[in-house]
DNA sequence: TCAAAGAGGAAAGCATACTTTACATAATGG
DNA sequence: CCATTATGTAAAGTATGCTTTCCTCTTTGA
């Protein structure tokens, strides 16, 4: 799974701290899917793609060939 | 979270086992999402939607005044 | 010079998704 | 009547998401 996270925050100017009050979870939560160490929620997905109004689709891109890291 | 599973599935006319094992879960992990015990990882949200070929807007619904059961 | 604040990062433990195994019920058809 | 298929449920254990705590680096300002 992939993200531009970053991306969406960098166009918003916004910190991760500040992403992360948005929408209600720790900073570090925020670091670490920018960061890839794992994948957010369903529950996440829907919250951040819901604060910069855009698809969850937009933000995260599955890869089906799926090694985690390629 | 809600979701509408259940009609996607009947729409393919296939049994949760079949479509367990065609994104590659348990039979008891499409179960428990269709009875609303869990939400499922984003990735296992991705393959739904691959599967029946949709948006996982589709599929799920998040509620962002999120009682949980309401 | 250095204390404080702002930003990002990582480890350990807690919460939740998921698996395996097992059992129960209802519907179908020999 | 009995075997099979589809679904629902549960307990115990594993894997992964998330929080808390701590650390590093940079910037600011007295």
């Amino acid at each position: 799974m992939e993200n531009n996270l970053n991306v969406w925050r960098a166009k918003e100017d916004i910190t991760q701290g500040e992403l992360a009050e948005a929408v209600d979870v720790s900073r570090q939560t925020i670091n670490a899917i920018e960061r890839g160490r794992y994948d957010p929620s369903l529950e996440l997905a829907f919250k951040l793609a819901d604060y910069f109004e855009c698809s969850i689709e937009d933000i995260f891109e599955y890869d089906p060939t799926g090694s985690s890291d390629e």
